[in-house]
DNA sequence: AGCTGTGGCAGGGAGG
DNA sequence: CCTCCCTGCCAC
């Protein structure tokens, strides 16, 4: 075999002969359940206990292995996610391995597994032979979705709406459970849509012809925004209380629950996992926040924000406020229709917008595509080089403990306002370093990892290459689609060096990832000397990537390539530097804070301490406008800006939109308390205020608050109050604090002045007139005394 | 149950 | 006041 992920895309197929054995196919149904035709006795076996490790079989040789009556141990046994680690168990020198017998114990008995309530019960029904093997066999290939297009799915959106009574007792503006489900919107990717209502009949009615219509339909994917925390546990609750059968599987099988959680960057959300057997569940909102932790552009995850964020909202979408559902419910249900249906419409839009790159990762990966929605980066890895070593029926290690001690190089040479400007940054340069050095970890005994990594990049220069034939010969639709392939190929190359890093990874390796992160160091630094001694001045180094001020015989963008290419020759074989952009000025502020002016007079501001979202909005606006006005030098409309500023605060002529702050919730209230209690953390304003409130909350949700009262103290713990409770007749916001707050975002100036002349600017006590006269920018800041030395590290 | 990494800045609470 | 420590957010 040549290479180990083209063998996963051509060759894995949940569905294996065996008719000696009595195994005529295995068909993987849904994350956690797999289903095992056996022919014996005509009839169908359901084992909805049995994990993973199925995923991996091309064929039924692994369990050639077993003598038939362990096998049939096998497939009886109940051990939830434990039975992968069996599997190692039987095919595996142990040696300097851990005891799979054990782990398996371990997992089967521990009270945390017990304590969350997660059932594994026993769902092995038998089925007559008949139309059901004959189904099954045939979507056999449809599960993992091998050689199709995204198109080629059949998706269908779903969302619910419900009868807001304002006479039940509720948490912030949600539905309760008392209230009804009026509404349900539909549409699917083919250009179907519909919507059932209980208008004319009764809840009960409604439900009942739902489910009948996902069966008729018989969708490969269920996608809706926010659909595990809201609609399908909403859906389920109400069809309970009607004794309807949430038959929304396939073959009418019943979805099963557990309690799960998802991690985008530094905070992580509860949800309830659905389980539909025969069909994947797509939460949009994970999707969008999953697109926001590289972007960070979006204000708000709600869906009608997204789609207005990604633009395809329809200029005649409907907007309706939950207060007002009852009413339009009574008087004008037409309406309330409508904007049902715009919002399945838009779940599509989003869905196809941002499904693409996992649905081609679901055929490089073993695993489901709901699966893949919802795991991490570092699983996806783990996962590709464990399906070798089971291929390869060799044992698996156990992760290793201890820690990464290095990262990326990090330094500024100079601060101020300097120009013009060349980004230089190396191209790939953990992948990179990995292919050329290659890396591997020290457990992989196999030495899969290099392997893997090569073969990623491989077939992500293919999958670029067959996207721009297809582009060229005009078949946009299939240039798009082999775009994403190769972005999916992207996103497993980049997670390779986190993995590495990763404490609980089984192949992780730290002393590997120091090398990587040193000989990244170490090429940053070369990179330095190698432009300084052509005449560069250089701004800022971060890890990859070098702003510098070339030399003034170098003045356009073509003399500006090659200074980078000369110097790209000059790194080790496989490390390419790349040229990725020219831009008039830089205002250089701090390490990963700063501001680049485009020759199309464009600015873009970096760093958190410039364009933080928990910051104002105002402070925001006010440094941004700032330091527009740094850059044309115009001191007078700095000192302007800030009586602008200053006035609009001292005459509450701001809107609340402009000074409450949004911060997310991260932990649970209980655990909040019992970590202020215990001394683990001090008090937060934030959650003090949904204290006091007395509102619900459930972690990963955002607060939006502001600093009431007058007083002259610093803002604390108690003094904030939710956005909502503001009142624009009688404003109460703390003008003594927003003004500290100004003066906090004006010292973000104070580099770029003599400290007299900043006293003019950001103040109105002077008794003259203000005058810009004689105040000058101060636009080179020598920050670091050359720390880096010149000779070469030998 | 599941979780990719380090480096860096801002802001606020706690305690001296 | 200052320092220390923690959280949140961001760059890469």
């Amino acid at each position: 075999m040549d290479n180990i992920i083209s063998d996963i895309i051509n060759n894995d197929l949940l569905f294996g002969k065996d008719k000696e054995k009595g195994i005529v196919g295995v068909y993987q149904l849904s994350d956690t359940s797999i289903r095992v035709f056996n022919r014996e006795n005509d009839e169908v076996r359901f084992h909805d206990e049995l994990f993973f490790p199925f995923f991996f079989l091309s064929d039924s040789s692994l369990l050639d292995g077993f003598v038939p009556e362990e096998k049939e141990k096998f497939w009886l046994i109940k051990l939830g996610g434990a039975n992968y680690y069996q599997f190692l168990a039987i095919f595996q020198n142990l040696k300097n391995h851990r005891s799979a017998l054990d782990f398996i114990n371990k997992r089967q008995y521990s009270d945390k597994a017990e304590n969350k309530n997660i059932t594994y019960e026993s769902n092995s029904h038998v089925y007559n032979k008949g139309d059901a093997v004959t189904q099954y066999l045939l979507q056999s290939g449809k599960t993992l979705f091998k050689g199709m297009m995204f198109d080629e799915i059949y998706r269908m959106q779903i969302d619910i709406e419900t009868n807001y009574d304002p006479s039940i007792q509720r948490s912030r503006g949600y539905v309760s459970e008392e209230d009804e489900i009026i509404i349900v919107s539909l549409s699917d990717n083919r250009g179907w849509e519909s919507v059932l209502h209980s208008k004319n009949s009764t809840e009960k009615a409604l439900l009942g012809t739902l489910v009948a219509l996902i069966a008729k339909m018989d969708p490969d994917v269920i996608e809706g925004h926010n659909i595990f925390n809201f609609d399908l546990p909403y859906l389920q609750r109400r069809c309970e209380r009607h004794g309807i059968p949430f038959a929304i599987g396939r073959n009418g099988m019943l979805p099963k629950t557990y309690p799960a959680s998802i991690r985008f960057a530094e905070r992580s959300i509860d949800y309830t996992f659905f389980d539909i057997p025969g069909r994947h569940v797509i939460d949009t909102l994970f999707l969008v926040q999953s697109y926001d932790v590289s972007k960070r552009s979006m204000q708000s995850y709600g869906l009608k924000a997204v789609a207005r964020h990604f633009g395809f909202a329809s200029p005649e979408r409907t907007y309706v406020d939950y207060k007002d559902i009852a009413t339009l419910w009574k008087n004008n249900h037409e309406k309330l229709l409508a904007y049902a249906l715009d919002d399945v419409r838009e779940t599509r839009a989003l869905s196809s917008l941002l499904s693409g790159s996992n649905f081609y990762l679901v055929q490089m990966l073993p695993y489901t595509y709901a699966m893949t929605a919802r795991i991490g980066q570092a699983a996806k890895i783990e996962i590709l080089l464990v399906r070798e070593y089971l291929r390869c029926k060799h044992s698996i290690p156990k992760p290793s403990s201890g820690q990464q001690h290095s990262g990326g190089y990090t330094e500024v040479f100079l601060k101020g306002i300097l120009g013009p400007i060349v980004y230089a940054d190396v191209e790939s340069l953990y992948p990179s370093i990995m292919l050329s050095y290659n890396i591997c970890p020290e457990s992989d005994e196999l030495r899969v990892f290099p392997v893997v990594l090569n073969d990623l990049k491989e077939l992500r220069f293919k999958a670029k290459e067959k996207s721009r034939e297809e582009k060229n010969l005009g078949h946009t639709s299939l240039a798009e689609n082999f775009d994403a392939m190769q972005g999916s190929f992207k996103i497993l190359i980049n997670a390779m060096y986190g993995y590495l890093g990763f404490n609980n990874g089984i192949f992780n390796d730290f002393m590997e990832a120091d090398k990587v992160t040193s000989t990244g160091q170490s090429l940053a630094k070369k990179m330095i000397v190698e432009f300084e001694t052509r005449g560069c001045k250089v701004i800022e180094v971060d890890t990859d990537g070098i702003l510098f001020v070339p030399p003034e015989n170098i003045t356009t963008e073509l003399a500006e390539r090659e200074l980078v290419n000369e110097v790209s020759k000059l790194m080790p074989e496989g490390i390419n530097i790349g040229y990725d952009g020219r831009f008039r000025k830089m205002i250089s502020y701090m390490k990963k804070n700063y501001a680049l002016l485009g020759y199309n007079n464009i600015m873009t501001l970096k760093g958190s301490s410039l364009t933080s979202r928990s910051g104002e909005k105002f402070g925001r606006d006010f440094v941004r406008r700032g330091f527009e006005m740094l850059l044309t030098e115009d001191i007078n409309g700095l000192h302007n800006l800030f009586t602008e500023y200053r006035e609009k605060i001292l005459n509450h002529e701001m809107d609340i939109s402009d000074f409450s702050k949004t911060e997310t919730i991260k932990n649970s209230i209980e655990q909040y308390l019992a970590d202020v209690k215990s001394g683990k953390r001090s008090k937060s304003i934030t959650y003090e205020i949904v204290i006091k409130a007395g509102i619900t909350i459930t972690k990963g949700e955002r607060i939006t608050y502001y600093i009431s009262g007058t007083g002259m103290g610093n803002a604390s713990w108690d003094k904030g109050k939710l956005a909502s409770e503001w009142n624009k007749e009688k404003p109460d916001e703390n003008t003594y604090f927003y003004l500290k707050r100004l003066d906090e975002h004006c010292q973000k100036f104070l580099p770029f002045f003599k400290p007299q002349d900043y006293r003019m600017i950001f103040s109105t006590d002077s008794l003259f007139l203000f005058s810009a006269e004689g105040i000058e920018l101060q636009k080179e800041i020598r920050h670091t005394e050359t720390t880096h030395n010149h000779e070469e590290p030998s």
